[in-house]
RNA sequence: GGAGGGAUCGCAUAGUGGCCUAGUGCAGCGGUUUACUAAACCGCCGUGUCGCAAGAUACCGUGGGUUCAAAUCCCACUCCCUCCGCCA
C-alpha cells in the first residue's frame, strides 16, 4: 500500500509509475473519496462530541437525538473509510528509479553472464528424456493420480533435491539466516495483505474457501507475515529468515506454455529467503541477496545470467526484481531459475510491520529471493551434466551429500 | 467432535452500565542521590485520526446489537487454556 499523503504530494509519479507497470488507476477518484471522507468524519466527530456530553449531563431526551443521526452517519463514514481503503490497495508499488520503464520481458535487461553456455559432442537431451530413462522423474504418473503439471521425484531425483537443501542450508546458516519450516496454508485475509490478490494474482493461487485458507504460492508469503502487526527493534535488523516449503501455483494464463517436463508445475518445494531491513539497508540488501543466489548457481557450476526486470515485468508488490536464468542445454536456452526482488515498505503497510528508531516506529522493509526452486535447479543440473549415454555427473559440491558421483542410466549391481 | 474457562495500553494484573479521559505492579526512558553498582525518590512511558496548539475523537480479540451512555449487557465469529473422544 502507499501512503495517501504521498500521493497526493507524488500525484504524477504514483500516475506514471502505476502506468509503467501496465496498471490503470483512477487517482482523483481516490483523492474524491477521501475529501469525501475527511468531510464526513469531521461532522461524525463533532456529532460524538455531543453526543458524549448529553451523556454525561444524563440529558436523555438530546442524546437520544443525537445519537439517532449518528447511528445514520457512523456506518455511512464506515463505509467510505472501507471504500477508501480497497482503493488504495490497488495502486501497485512504485518501481525503483534505476529500474528502466519497458512494456514486458522484451525490454528486460541482461546485466551479466557467468561462464558459457556448455557445447556437447552429442545432441543434448532434455531434463524429462533423461528423469524417465533413469527412473527419477515421473510425470505419467503424475498426471494419472493429480492431473497435468504434476510430477514424481523417485529414486536419485529424491536424493538430488535434498542434497541441493544441504546445500542451501551449509551456506544459508553459515550466513546466519534463520531456518524455518513454515505452515503452508495461510489465511485468505493476510494473503491479502501481501500484495498478490490484486490484478487477478488470486487467480493464481489454491483457494480452500470453506475455512478462508490459501496454500501458499511460495514460503515469502508465510515469512513475511510472520512478523505482522509487531515492532521490531532497530538493533536486530536485518533480520533474515529462509524456509523449505511446498509452494503451490494454478499457472492460469500458461495454459500451452512449458508443458513439457517439471519446468512449470502445479506444486514444487522451494528455499525462499525474506529480509527485513531499515530504509537506508533495501538497496545493499538486494545485491546481498543477489550475491547468494549467484553464489548458489556457482557452486553448482552451471552457467547462468543476471537479468533485471523493467517496470512492466515487475510483480505487483515490487519496486526492482532480478532473475537469475541458468543455462538449459535441453531447451537451448537461458531460463529463469531463482529472482530476488524488494518490495520496499509496501508489504509492511498493509501488514502493519515496524520497527522502533530512537522515538520513531518506521515501516520494515522487505525482500525476499529465491536459493533453490527445486525442480528448475534440478532441470538444470541434468540437462548440463548429462553424458552422452545419458547418465548424469553429479556436481561436486552435491557428490557428499548424495554419497556417489554419478547417477548411472542401470544401477550396476 | 463434546463440556467448561478465558482474551484489557511491551509483560503481569484491576476493572459486572455513568467516578474508565482504563487503575496498579514490572520492564523501558530521563533525572536526583551515589566513589561505582544497586536501592530509594521524582518525571515520562500504547496506536490511529482531526488540529498550529490546547484539546477532541476512536480503539479493551474481531464483527454486529441493546442503551442517552458499553471494557462492562446480548448475539455471532476467531484464537488460547483445561478435560473427554479421535488421531500422525
Amino acid at each position: 500500500m502507499i501512503d495517501i499523503k504521498f500521493i497526493r504530494e507524488n500525484k504524477s509519479i504514483v500516475q506514471k509509475s502505476s502506468k509503467n507497470k501496465n496498471i490503470e488507476i483512477d487517482l482523483d477518484h481516490i483523492f474524491r473519496i477521501e475529501d469525501r471522507k475527511k468531510e464526513f468524519a469531521l461532522e461524525v466527530q463533532q456529532l460524538r462530541e455531543e453526543r458524549n456530553r448529553y451523556a454525561k449531563e444524563r440529558n436523555i431526551e438530546k442524546g437520544k437525538e443525537v445519537s439517532n443521526i449518528l447511528g445514520k452517519k457512523e456506518p455511512v463514514l464506515r463505509a467510505i473509510e472501507e471504500e477508501l481503503y480497497s482503493e488504495l490497495l490497488k495502486i501497485p508499488n512504485i518501481p525503483a528509479p534505476d529500474v528502466k520503464v519497458g512494456k514486458d520481458d522484451n525490454e528486460n535487461d541482461v546485466l551479466r553472464k557467468w561462464k558459457e553456455p556448455i557445447v556437447f559432442s552429442f545432441p543434448a537431451k532434455d531434463h524429462l528424456i533423461l528423469g524417465e530413462a533413469l527412473d527419477i522423474i515421473d510425470v505419467k504418473r503424475a498426471v494419472k493420480v493429480s492431473g497435468a503439471r504434476f510430477n514424481y521425484f523417485k529414486n536419485d531425483g529424491v536424493l538430488l533435491e535434498y542434497a541441493l537443501l544441504q546445500l542451501a542450508l551449509e551456506v544459508l546458516l553459515k550466513e546466519g539466516f534463520v531456518p524455518v519450516i513454515p505452515p503452508v496454508l495461510i489465511k485468505t485475509d493476510v494473503m491479502k495483505g501481501l500484495g498478490y490478490m490484486e490484478n487477478d494474482g488470486d487467480k493464481d493461487m489454491f483457494h480452500i474457501p470453506n475455512d478462508n485458507l490459501t496454500l501458499i504460492g511460495t514460503a515469502e508469503h508465510v515469512l513475511v507475515s510472520m512478523h505482522k502487526d509487531e515492532v521490531l527493534e532497530k538493533k536486530d535488523l536485518p533480520r533474515r529468515y529462509f524456509a523449505y516449503s511446498p509452494a503451490f501455483r494454478r499457472e492460469a494464463g500458461s495454459y500451452g506454455k512449458d508443458t513439457k517436463g517439471i519446468f512449470r508445475v502445479h506444486q514444487f518445494n522451494k528455499i525462499e529467503m525474506v529480509s527485513f531491513v531499515t530504509e537506508e539497508n533495501d538497496d545493499i540488501e538486494h545485491e546481498y541477496l543477489l550475491s547468494i543466489e549467484e553464489k548458489l548457481l556457482q557452486l553448482l557450476d552451471i552457467p547462468y545470467r543476471v537479468v533485471k526486470m523493467c517496470t512492466g515485468d515487475l510483480g505487483f508488490p515490487a519496486a526492482r526484481k532480478y532473475d537469475l536464468e541458468a543455462w538449459m542445454p535441453g531447451q537451448n536456452n537461458y531460463r529463469e531459475v531463482t529472482s530476488v526482488s524488494t518490495v520496499t515498505d509496501f508489504q509492511s503497510r498493509r501488514l502493519n510491520m515496524k520497527y522502533q528508531d530512537g522515538d520513531d516506529k518506521k515501516y520494515l522493509h522487505v525482500l525476499n529471493g529465491t536459493a533453490f526452486s527445486m525442480n528448475r535447479p534440478i532441470i538444470a543440473i541434468l540437462e548440463n551434466y548429462q553424458q552422452e549415454d545419458g547418465s548424469i555427473v553429479i556436481p561436486d559440491v552435491l557428490q557428499k551429500y548424495m554419497g556417489k558421483e554419478k547417477i548411472f542410466l542401470k544401477v550396476p549391481r
